[in-house]
DNA sequence: GCCAACGTTGGC
DNA sequence: GCCAACGTTGGC
């Protein structure tokens, strides 16, 4: 089992909208290494679910692939803002898994606060520049982030 | 809202 | 295949 964390803006879908929904599509992902991350999960693969251009920014829960990478319908529709023209059903471009929600943190584990932890060092997400919004995380890296999680 | 760092596009 | 120009991400 492989561990991921996902970025996604609280104001498009956030931690709230996933517990409404209990599950969703991942979908809108256009940017091919992430999209490489996608196609890499497998079902039961936990996820943890990051806030960015938020206040605060950082985790704020747990969720778990419910259903691997399927062609990403907003890519064929028109009408929508990720509408893909190069894209064809036979020849789909982007893919989106299922996330199902596990759990909300109480709090928020801050991006501050992650800098300041021992072994998260080389997370993807603490790299200076990084706009990965699909990345892998290693299993201790998720240990020490589920810790912080129960001291949040 | 600013802007640094990235990623993509397209002319050559 | 290079790289300038442009568009986007995301912290602040």
């Amino acid at each position: 089992m492989k561990y991921w964390l996902v970025k996604t803006e609280p104001e498009s879908y956030s931690i709230d909208d996933l517990v409404r929904d209990r599950k969703t599509e991942w979908t809108a992902v256009r940017n091919y290494q992430a999209r490489n991350f996608l196609k890499e999960m497998a079902i039961g693969d936990l996820v943890l679910f990051y806030h960015s251009n938020a206040e605060p920014t950082g985790v704020v829960g747990i969720a778990e692939v419910s259903r691997t990478a399927q062609p990403d319908p907003t890519q064929f529709d028109s009408k929508s803002e990720y509408f893909d023209p190069k894209a064809t059903k036979d020849a789909p471009r982007w893919f989106c898994p299922t996330l199902k929600f596990i759990e909300k943190f109480k709090g928020v584990i801050v991006l501050d606060k992650l800098r300041t932890i021992n072994g998260l060092e080389g997370m993807i997400l603490l790299k200076k520049g990084s706009r990965l919004s699909v990345q892998p995380v290693s299993a201790g890296e998720y240990r020490i982030l589920l810790k912080l999680a129960t001291l949040t």
